[in-house]
DNA sequence: GATGAATGAGATTTCATTCAT
DNA sequence: GATGAATGAAATCTCATTCAT
C-alpha cells in the first residue's frame, strides 16, 4: 500500500513537475516575445504574467526575479543552439558545410520570429553585472569554446586561414550572425538569400573573380 | 562708442556661446561614457549630471529630455562619421582602400574608447518610436545612403562582386564595424589586426588560399 | 462542492470588491477635503495618499493619473446631485419648490462640509484639457440638460417669466448654488437663511414691496 | 549748479520712474491675459516675462514672487473696480440704477476680455494663505465694505427689502457678477442683455408677473 | 539695472518585488 | 500553489528663485 501510494505520489509529482516544466516554458515563450519587441527595461512583469494568463505573484514562483528570468531564456536559447550545433556536426561533413548549416538554420529562426540568443544581445539589460552572470551561470562559454573548435579544426584541416586570429573569426560569424538586427521587418531578405551572401563573404570574400 | 560697445557685447554673447557649446560637448561626453557602459535605461539623467558636476535642472536647460540628449549624441556620431567618410574618400583611391581605412579609424576610436555610433546601437533604447526619430530627425539615413553609393561604385567600377545585394553588404558592413561589441576591454587586438583580418574576411574570404 | 466553492469564491471576490470600493471611496473623500483646501495644483499626490494612510503606488492602483481621479470626484458629486434632482422632481410639485429644495440641499452639503460639485468649479485645473474631459467624460452636460429642462417646464407652466432666457437662468442658479465660496468658515450664515434669501430673490427679487 | 543738477536728476529719476511704472503696468497685463487663460498654476514667470519681453531677472526686480505679482494684479484690479464705484456713485441717482451699471460696466470688460477681479477668483491660487494675503494686502475689504454700505443706504431708503441679510446681498451680487465663468467664449451673450437679465432677477425675480 | 544660466526642491508616475489571503 | 493589492525606491521633468556677470 504505501508502495502503491508512493507511486501514486511520484505519478502525481511528476504530473506536477510537467506541468510546471510546460508552464515555465510558456512564460520563456511570452518573454522572448515581447523581450524582443520592447527591450528589457520596457517591459514589466506585469506585461508577462499578463501575456502568459497568469498572475504576477506566480511568476516569481518560477523565477525569483526579471534577471533570473531573462538569464533562464538565455540558456534556453543558448542550449538550444548547442543542440543544433551537435546535429549540424554530425550531418555535414566539412566545416564549410557546417558553418553554411549554422546560418541558414539560425537565419530561418530568426526571421520566422522565433528568434535567437543572438538577438538576446540586443535587448539592452544593464551591461555590467549581467554580462558576468551570463558568462558564469550560462552555456555561454561552453557555446564560444564550440565555435572556437569548429574554426580550430577548420584551420587544421587546412579549410581555413591560419593568419586569421580564431577569435576573431569566432567574433566574425556572431556578428554576421547578428547583423538582420538593423532592418525593417518588412525589408528583411530570404534566410536562404542571407545565408548565401554571408557564405559567399566568408568563402571568398565580396570582390568579383 | 556705441561700436565699441557692441562690440563687447558680440564678444560677451560669443564668450557665452563658446562656453555653452563647450558644456554641451562636456555633457555628451559623459554622456557617452556612461551610456556604453550601463544602456539607456540604467542611465539616470541624476548621473550624468553629477558625472558632468552640474544640477539635473542644468542638464534640462541643454536638452529637453533624455532621449534628446541620446539623440543629439548620435547625431554628433553620425557627422563625424560623415566627415570621416569625405575625408577617406577624398584620400583613398579605390573603394579596397576606403573601406580597409573605415575600418581602421573605426575601430582605433573604439579601441580608444573614444567609442562609435555603431556601438550606440547596442545601448538598448526603446526600440519603436526612438527607431523612428533616429531615422528622421539624424544623418542616419544620408550614412546609409552614401555606405550603399560606395559598394554600388564598388560594383560598377567592377572591384566587387555583383551578385551579393548591396544591401547586404552594407549590413555586412556594419556588423563587422560592431563585433568588437563582445570582448572583454582586455582581450581587444589591435585596430590594426582587426582590420587586416576583416579585409581579409571581406576581399577574400575566410578560405585558405 | 464545486458550487460551495464558488460560492466561496464569488463571497470573496465580492469581499474584494467591496474592500476595493470603500477604499476608492476614502480616496475620493480624503481627495476631496484636500481639493478644496488647497486647490488641484497644490494638492499633491504624496499629500492625498498620506492623509487615506496608503502609498502613492497604491493611489495609482486606484486611478491611473491625478487627473482621472479628480475627474472621478466630479463624477461621483455630479451623479449624487442628479440623484437629488430625481429625488426632488418626484417629490416637490413646481418647480419654484422644486429648486427651493435644491438650493436648501446643496448649501446644507456645502456647510457640512462634505461639499459639492458647484466647489470644484474653483479649484483651480488647468483649464482648457481639463474642461473638455469633464463635459466628455462626466455627466456634467447632463445636468446641465436637467436643469435647462426644469426651467423651460417652469417657463411652460407660466411659473417664469419668459423674457429672460434660460441659459442665462441656468448660469444664475449655479452661481448662487457657489456663492458662499466667499465667504469664511465662521461666519456662514445657516442653509435655511441662505436658501430662503436666495429664493427671495429668485422669486421676489430683492427690491421692497 | 547744484540745483541745476538736482534738476536734472530728478527729471532723471521722475523719468525712470515713469518707465519703471510703464514697464509695470506692462507686466501685470501680460501677467492678467495669461493668468486667465491657464491659471495660476500653469502659468510660469518664464512665460510672462517671454510676454513682456524682459528677462526673469527683470520681473524679480518689479516683483519679488509670483504670489506678490498676482496681489499686485488684484490690488490693481480692485483699486480700479472701486474707481468705477466712485464714478458710478457720483452719475446715478438711485441704488438700483447704480448696481446696474456696475454689472452692465463689470460684464462689459469681461466679455472685452479684459476680464476682472471677480475672473481672478477662478485662477485657482492656492486657497489659505493667499486669502489671506489678499485681505490684509489689498484693497478687497474696502470693497466689501462699500458694496455693503451700497445695500445697507439701499434699504434705509426703502428701496431694498430688509428681510435679507446684507451679507448676502452682497454675495448674490459678487456671484453673479461672475457667473459667466461657465460659459464657453462663443456662448457668450451680451453684456446688455446679461445686464438686463440679472438686474430683472435682482429687481423683479423670475416669476412671470 | 538687466540678464539668463544655474539650482534644487518637489511633482507625477512606473514597476520589481513582497506577502497576506 | 496562486493571487493581486500594496509598497517604496527611483526616474523623468518643471519651475520659482538666486546671483555672477
Amino acid at each position: 500500500m504505501t508502495a502503491e501510494k508512493d507511486n501514486k505520489t511520484n505519478q502525481k509529482r511528476s504530473l506536477k513537475e510537467r506541468q510546471r516544466a510546460e508552464r515555465e516554458q510558456l512564460i520563456l515563450e511570452s518573454a522572448n516575445t515581447i523581450l524582443l519587441e520592447k527591450g528589457y527595461t520596457a517591459t514589466s512583469m506585469d506585461e508577462i504574467a499578463r501575456e502568459v494568463g497568469i498572475s504576477k505573484g506566480t511568476l516569481y514562483l518560477h523565477f525569483s526575479s526579471k534577471e533570473d528570468l531573462v538569464l533562464a531564456l538565455f540558456e534556453e536559447k543558448l542550449s538550444a543552439f548547442l543542440q543544433l550545433l551537435d546535429q549540424v556536426l554530425e550531418e555535414e561533413p566539412t566545416t564549410q558545410k557546417r558553418l553554411e548549416r549554422l546560418l541558414l538554420e539560425t537565419y530561418k529562426e530568426i526571421i520566422e520570429g522565433r528568434q535567437m540568443l543572438i538577438a538576446l544581445q540586443s535587448i539592452g539589460m544593464d551591461r555590467n553585472s549581467f554580462r558576468e552572470r551570463v558568462n558564469h551561470e550560462t552555456s555561454a562559454g561552453s557555446l564560444t569554446q564550440r565555435i572556437t573548435a569548429l574554426f580550430d579544426e577548420g584551420k587544421q584541416s587546412g579549410e581555413f586561414d591560419e593568419s586569421i586570429p580564431t577569435s576573431i573569426m569566432v567574433s566574425m560569424l556572431f556578428a554576421l550572425m547578428g547583423m538582420f538586427d538593423h532592418w525593417k521587418q518588412s525589408e528583411l531578405p530570404s534566410a536562404e538569400v542571407l545565408t548565401q551572401s554571408v557564405c559567399q563573404l566568408l568563402f571568398r570574400g565580396i570582390l568579383a573573380q
